[in-house]
DNA sequence: GGTAAGGTTTGATCTGTATCAATGCGAGTC
DNA sequence: GACTCGCATTGATACAGATCAAACCTTACC
């Protein structure tokens, strides 16, 4: 039986995940660019063995800060958010994850932050305990998560930089260029049209800026004729002008 | 023969490195701390195999950003700052390492960052290559480099919440609570006295604040009685004011 | 079509931190 | 002791971005 046929109410409840049949790791669309293209051929049955196929709904929590690690997900389709809160409600994104996108890369106890879907999410999930098992017996597996966890800590210096030290204009510039970047990545071609599935609040709060100067900003770049906001994100006009803004 | 032994101009010029004789590794200070726990002591030798001594002067340069990756660190004593630069000279600091943390946990081809001694500094330093294949030897010793990396992903997580998200008094709080933590783990034991071996700017280069607000801010706590400024750092007289201000 | 709800944009004003400009102070040197 | 050099501190002022407040879409639903 498959979830996916049934209707299901809007904006599903927090934590809801609904299993699909285990799809075939064959005709799996992100794994070139996911922790499993470490792996070979030969090796997919084995990883398919550890691995069910979940779908989150908009607004669906994946996983709670704090909360006990107990799976781990590759993103296959569709946006997430990862949210770290302060005690008075203000939140810091520290990051989106598109397709492809591997989370609990750090193989501890406790989620350090929460997950929540922007979009539907189909994502595939392995077992904490089944995972760390094939880690132990995959030292290419292992290389390949450290890898990616490496990645991410050299994009998370980069926010860093445009956190502590960029003007409003260039954080825009610089997660404008970062969204195309890795869009084109998924896509396997590159485009001016630019998909932004996050409100602008979202964007706030991964830039460190209120929604107010998000707006006024990418307002003031399409009245400067350097984008156009479209229905779905934006379109870059002069990406000259993005890419000096941010050398 | 030992450079240390020897008289050397201080203010050594950047780069400047000097071998001591390789050091022991049963008489280690560090070794729990470092990435060197993972093994067993009857696996010291090996490692000991593949490591030198290095010392570096106060305002050496230890690598540079996009320098190819030819050797890797542990701290055995000193500081270094961690320091990525814009084009127009705008610093953001990543991070400070301490003894027993290490250097190149991302195993890539070139640095993403400048590290550069903040005091005099001993380091244990390992050639890529060999150290590559050790990893590969012994799977026990890359796990323990990817916990080390997960963990850094994880700090650099909640510094992106104090860039984004505090106010400069609350950056300033939360900056010497995570060094008075980090002190005690070295030291084995806290102290509310807290050694501050960084300039006023490089604490203003990582918590994104110019130097006239780092200097304002302390004051503005000792003037309080929160803290006394004393020659090398600070003295916490209030403990409760910053872990309130830090929840 | 009406209307409610959620998000976005725009305007007016405020403020925390940056910027600009001295001054202070300790360590090293002559 | 006097001078310099490299920070650190302090004060006056400016401004980027926050805050407060309202208007303006869309989309959904009756």
């Amino acid at each position: 039986m498959n979830c996916l046929d049934q209707a299901r109410p809007l904006g599903a409840h927090a934590g809801c995940s609904h299993h699909v049949k285990g799809e075939d790791c064959r005709l799996c669309l992100v794994r070139p660019l996911s922790v499993c293209s470490a792996l070979e051929p030969d090796e997919w049955a084995s990883i398919e063995k550890i691995s069910t196929d979940v779908r989150f709904e908009e607004r669906d929590t994946v996983v709670r800060e704090a909360d006990d690690v107990v799976s781990l997900y590759t993103i296959t389709a569709g946006v997430v958010r990862l949210v770290r809160t302060l005690h008075d409600g203000r939140r810091q994104l520290t990051g989106f994850a598109l397709p492809g996108d591997f989370l609990g890369l750090s193989l501890e106890r406790t989620w350090t932050f929460s997950i929540e879907a922007i979009t539907p999410v189909t994502a595939c999930r392995f077992g904490r305990a089944s995972l760390m098992e094939y880690v132990d017996q995959k030292p290419h597996f292992l290389m390949r998560l450290h890898e990616m966890a490496t990645h991410e800590l050299s994009l998370a210096q980069d926010h860093m930089v445009l956190l502590g030290r960029l003007t409003a204009e260039e954080k825009i510039g610089a997660f404008l260029l970062e969204l195309r970047r890795r869009w084109a990545r998924i896509e396997g071609h590159a485009s001016d049209h630019i998909p932004l599935p996050m409100g602008r609040q979202d964007i706030a709060d991964y830039l460190g800026l209120t929604i107010e100067t998000v707006s006024r900003t990418i307002n003031q770049m399409q009245r400067a004729h350097h984008l156009v906001i479209v229905p779905d994100g934006v379109r870059l006009l002069n990406t000259a002008y993005f890419e000096q803004l941010c050398p």
